[in-house]
DNA sequence: AGCACGATTAACT
DNA sequence: GTTAATCGTGCTC
């Protein structure tokens, strides 16, 4: 059986909780096969006055499911074709949540390239849409929950110890205003050959 | 109803 | 380095 990580991993500080997820193992099950990877990158947004976090807007549709309980999937669809996957974080209530950015591919290697022709395991799920993609991610895991047994998405502790992290303000966000443009709140595990570009 | 824009990617020059 | 692809979301009229 899988040892699942439980909501109370979680219910952190969402700067904390991006740390933390770095090194634990992101699977998701599909037509009874796990596609998993390493999570090498993540970044955390902080409730309604960071600017660049989507819950600056306050609670819409869109952005409900970030003010809800932790451990539960928030994923959304951009530029007309891409999804996202986040990780609400914080207590019930604040809406906060991690984006994963990038995973070094560890399972179901057959799979994901399937799923994304033409491209090498470097290139499997160097980028939060193409994680997504390898992964088959899709609107219809919005508000699924990352603690519940049996659940095609789940993520597992990390294997192996402390890690050295580097700390950098977030990508693709050059319109928000300062000072969120720069907050250092993108974390890798430095010199991972993973890291989105 | 219409508009501007986006937590990106791939395919260009 | 530049740009097209493509559509949901939130805001204005």
């Amino acid at each position: 059986m899988p040892k699942i990580l439980p909501r109370k991993f979680y219910a952190e500080p969402t700067g904390k909780l991006a740390r933390k997820l770095l090194g634990c193992r992101l699977v998701r099950e599909r037509r009874g096969i796990r596609l998993a990877g390493r999570i090498v990158e993540t970044e955390a947004y902080i409730g309604e006055k960071d600017l660049a976090c989507h819950a600056h807007v306050g609670k819409t549709p869109r952005t409900r499911i970030m003010y809800g309980p932790p451990g539960v999937c928030y994923v959304y669809f951009t530029y007309g074709m891409h999804w996202l996957l986040n990780v609400v974080a914080e207590e019930e209530g604040f809406p906060a949540a991690v984006l994963i950015r990038a995973l070094e591919p560890l399972e179901g290697l057959d799979v994901m390239g399937r799923l994304r022709p033409g491209k090498t395991a470097l290139e499997f799920c160097r980028g939060p849409a193409k994680l997504t993609r390898a992964l088959d991610i899709r609107g219809e895991h919005n508000g699924a929950d990352l603690c519940r047994p049996g659940a095609s998405i789940w993520i597992e502790p990390a294997a192996v110890g402390p890690l050295r992290i580097e700390r950098t303000p977030r990508i693709g966000i050059s319109r928000t205003p300062e000072p969120w443009r720069s907050k250092p709140w993108r974390f890798t595990i430095k010199g991972n050959h993973f890291l989105s570009r």
